[in-house]
DNA sequence: GTCTATAATTCGATAGAC
DNA sequence: GTCTATCGAATTATAGAC
């Protein structure tokens, strides 16, 4: 069969994506990636160059991140919250770069851009003192990614069977902390 | 050189631990281990029978939390966060199951069967209403878990420069509301 | 653009000598 | 108890035909 190399490729990086969140880097092999995808192994190669060339490109993605700053300043703690059980579901990037980026020097690299190239910035504009800012973010951080860990990739059961609203209402209060209360 | 069968066991055992931590499940190989332990790569068969037995026995220990009964109901919350940050530091076993738990499913249910077995029993003596407890307890674990993985293991700059006492003042709340708060 | 065939490694695990 | 030697399987990546 033929296709445009556009197409190919978005195939391949959709099976890729599919296979890195489910299994981790090392675990998805490009066989089974191409296989998901319906091409041959050698096209990812051929597409891509290497198997470290191809995650870079899949996890390579736009965390979304809603815009704290249009929220009262009360209700920051809430939206993170509510954000994080809306968004950053399965199949959304958060538990690919989770599962790789453990065992993956370039995942974990690549974490620590994401962190510091959109959820830190976002927070220096809540903040009041900018020397807190870091350390904010970072507090932020170990909640948002524990909780998506915990639901997505470890599956507690009790964490999995929180509601929505349970969620925001157990989170909320302590993203609000981190975010905008006394230290 | 000829070794009693326990000392070789218990080099194979430490090891072991030091690459499933560093590397994660499948980058551990069983040839690493060996040439870290000084022995041949068939011994760690010939004493475990297989790198998946090898890794259920180094994984088996003992959280040893802290009595949190033995503590002012108030100050829980920074029994716990001061635990965190002085034991489950690098080198512990908290990061060898993050590690792994995350590609490995035996390692994901041995880290479910650790939060069911150790975690959440220690809760239940906390918690007034014991329906809240689970719920309670897996918040507790998104926070902790959460923490240990921004710090030891993605290493992210701003949790990585929290010193002893400022985690405690930011995370014994965390955790005060959590185990013992309202909800 | 797609495929077959295969090179080059690397791994877990086994057999058997000493 | 320890080792050498090796098997069989799986992997990434390449070469080249169509």
């Amino acid at each position: 069969m033929r296709r445009s190399s556009e197409d190919t490729k978005a195939l391949i990086l959709r099976a890729a994506r599919e296979h890195f969140a489910a299994d981790g880097y090392d675990r998805a092999t490009i066989r089974a990636i191409a296989a998901t995808a319906g091409i041959d192994p050698s096209m990812v190669i051929r597409y891509f160059g290497s198997k470290e060339r191809l995650f870079a490109t899949a996890a390579d993605i736009d965390l979304r991140l809603p815009d704290l700053g249009e929220v009262p300043r009360d209700q920051v703690g809430n939206a993170l919250a509510a954000h994080l059980v809306d968004r950053w579901g399965d199949g959304d990037v958060l538990p690919i770069l989770l599962r790789t980026a453990v065992t993956n020097e370039g995942a974990a690299d690549r974490m620590r851009t994401v962190f510091a190239g959109q959820l830190a910035p976002l927070i220096i504009k809540l903040v009041d003192d900018p020397s807190e800012a870091p350390a904010r973010a970072g507090l932020a951080a170990t909640q948002a990614l524990g909780f998506a860990l915990c639901r997505h990739v470890l599956a507690l059961p009790p964490v999995l069977a929180m509601s929505r609203e349970e969620t925001i209402a157990w989170l909320g209060p302590t993203f609000q902390r981190y975010l905008a209360g006394p230290r």
